[in-house]
DNA sequence: TAACAAAATGAATACGTAACCATTTTTGGT
DNA sequence: ACCAAAAATGGTTACGTATTCATTTTGTTA
């Protein structure tokens, strides 16, 4: 591999003048940049970032631990985290991890010395938060949080899970499931609460008579629709704790034969661009900002690293509900 | 920063015996090990990939260089090639390269001194091939080539244009548009040679009144499609170079009050996970295997990282029609 | 032209690890 | 108990860069 000394001796300089015409060129007299640089060309010198970041413990690489990409949810997130990453000029080191074998991802993470590290998995009380903490490398979470969470970025899960619920009563409901994932993470924990909240305030007239969480794959979720359908007295709309989950349940429906929103409406949560396709168009509760929330949190990321401020970063994003096809009134 | 010296010192032995503890613990005596380990823990001690990576020329990472996830295509590959390399002990670089600025994806790769790159964003005659062949860094590339490429995973494109323009014909068009991408991309071209094979097959009953090779952003194929359905001579069906490109087409085919397939056939090529979502249901051409293309390549990428065997990977998957609800007879 | 400041360059070093070679300790056979 | 061989450990170096400090060269002013 071809060294700095490589290009040194090439030129006849120094190895700390070729460093210079790269890091400080203004330090350097023109036809000496213009020697080393004529050297670099013809020996096709790269320099290397990891002796770079040896020596300068920076590395230019952001950790992203995120969820699975057939949650749509993370297509956006990590999308809006990996380009503007990039744009900073940070390289992205990208894990999908399945709750299994979140260590063994924070392991690989902490490796690489990464200068920040950016997640979404994690549980209200995850043992790792703490080994976190320790390294003392800035990092956030965004989407879920850690009850002692210090930096997190998420939308309003509370008030997304209440006005989910209140959609549906305000169309007429009187009998509405819930279906959502593991109250062990922050997002629907909170959003069931609100959910609780908006059936509890219309007591009298409205029901949940079923509440199902479930884990978050297909096939648990197809498993919970069918429970639901079968049901005696069969709800005719679902507050899904999430998009994702809707989307499923929504395919579920239509291959049980299903109409929706004809035979049961189906509202999501958090406003996944797919669910505005005109094939789709589900109606769900999402951030008012147009900022994804991997966005504001990469953003928030990059600030800690660079200006090594402490400042606490929690950003809680308002939420509406956006009205589509997949809910209507009874 | 907690180096393995430290660890040596805490522990009474020397910074070779921390690091074969580590890495070859068959050589140390069991107390000394435990030593070690019991100062590891201590110090909360992580090895440094960085210095490694100086060390023994390896750093366990690769570039993946993959196309934006609003293109479902590319959601399915990136699942698949960052899962399979993490599992094989790689950490997986992503950038979703814009075709503008490929020379500095490709930049930052290079300094990485990854082990591997995989990509996909790459034109027949793109000028960065001969800087890449000059890295002397095993690459693969997967969907798409370039004219000189030695090493790639693809789907047989030719095949696949034909394969749907031939479902149409055999459906009953008569009048079959293509929309499809830049030419200047071998997955695109390909397809759309086969597409004219089969109109050229069937010349008497059939005609292609309209071509459209737009650029692939939502915002061009609405054009298209404005362009396509205020034409004279509206077509029944649409062969589209993509599934995503398909999809777009629905959603505008929907927002313009067309119903698919009963105003218009859509067909796509690739065969998305998504496209099999019931609420889409998109005919398509996918690979008959089931193993997805970026899985394919990423396998054979590491078999060349770690064999360093020069063997050239050329595999173009055989195709079918998925038939499913968005072409219909006329 | 001398004197001195400023600019330009170079030599040496550190970063944290693995690898190589040298040395010490242990083991097993007589 | 002794010796050779094997096992265990340690000292030193290299990887490729940026940085610190020292030295040389250039430019400016009296």
């Amino acid at each position: 591999m071809v060294s700095s000394k490589d290009v040194a001796k090439h030129a006849g300089v120094s190895q700390t003048t070729v460093s210079r015409v790269l890091n400080t060129p203004e330090l350097v007299k023109k036809p000496t940049i213009d020697k080393v640089m004529k050297a670099i060309q013809e020996l096709n010198y790269i320099p290397n970032a990891h002796a770079r970041s040896l020596v300068q413990n920076k590395t230019y690489t952001i950790a992203l631990l995120s969820g699975p990409l057939h949650n749509p949810f993370f297509v956006d997130t990590t999308t809006a985290i990996v380009n503007y990453a990039n744009s900073k000029g940070y390289r992205v080191n990208v894990q999908f991890v399945n709750d299994k074998k979140l260590t063994e991802a924070y392991a690989t993470a902490f490796e690489q010395k990464v200068d920040g590290i950016i997640l979404s998995c994690i549980l209200i009380d995850d043992p790792i938060f703490e080994k976190l903490e320790k390294m003392d490398i800035p990092f956030i979470t965004y989407n879920r949080k850690h009850k002692n969470n210090r930096q997190f970025v998420e939308i309003d899960n509370f008030e997304a899970g209440y006005l989910s619920a209140k959609h549906l009563i305000e169309l007429g409901h009187t009998n509405i499931a819930w279906v959502g994932g593991p109250l062990t993470m922050s997002t629907f924990n909170n959003r069931y609460h609100g959910f609780l909240k908006a059936i509890k305030e219309y007591q009298h007239s409205v029901s949940a008579e079923y509440i199902i969480h479930t884990d978050t794959s297909k096939m648990d979720v197809s498993r919970a629709f069918q429970k639901l359908i079968h049901s005696k007295n069969r709800p005719t709309g679902i507050c899904a704790g999430s998009d994702s989950l809707a989307l499923y349940l929504m395919d579920d429906a239509i291959y049980a034969n299903l109409s929706v929103p004809e035979d049961i409406s189906i509202i999501g949560i958090d406003n996944v661009d797919i669910s505005q396709h005109a094939s789709i168009q589900l109606t769900t509760v999402g951030s008012i900002s147009k900022e994804n929330l991997g966005f504001l949190a990469i953003n928030k990321l990059i600030e800690l690293i660079e200006n090594k401020k402490n400042s606490c970063v929690k950003i809680t994003e308002s939420v509406r509900i956006y009205s589509r096809k997949t809910t209507r009134k009874i």
